[in-house]
DNA sequence: AGGCTGACATCGT
DNA sequence: AACGATGCCAGCC
């Protein structure tokens, strides 16, 4: 039987993504998106992410986009508690950027593959 | 029923 | 190289 992706498989898909983030480490959603094989749709990820929210066992602030920036904090609780969070991880963050971004990079297609 | 928005990314000019 | 416009899919008005 092969693994229909239904959609509520993709969400899940997400939560083990970003559950499986190594600490100190971020992703962003394309690179998700794109693991999940729904390349371009990196919305639906941070739409997943919203979702995931109320779940509260994602780390969900390790993941930022391409760009290294906290876009999704105003979605937390408290805004602050993503940066924070991501200090408390070892993670610079600047200015609601994180500092050396392509080096705390993670990337599931290749480091989880 | 149709259209807009949204935790983004990629292509085109 | 930088900016603008479009695409993705789901939820909401």
């Amino acid at each position: 039987m092969a693994e229909k992706a239904d959609k509520k498989n993709f969400f899940e898909d997400v939560y083990e993504v970003v559950r499986l983030i190594p600490k100190g480490r971020v992703t962003s959603y394309g690179s998700i998106a794109s693991y999940l094989g729904s390349k371009g749709s990196a919305r639906m990820v941070g739409w997943a992410l919203i979702a995931s929210h109320p779940h509260s066992k994602i780390p969900t602030h390790r993941v930022v986009n391409r760009v290294g920036m906290l876009t999704g904090k105003q979605h937390f609780d408290e805004p602050n508690a993503m940066q924070e969070r991501l200090e408390q991880e070892g993670i610079k963050v600047e200015n609601n950027q994180v500092v050396d971004f392509e080096k705390l990079f993670w990337d599931p297609a290749k480091e989880l593959l």
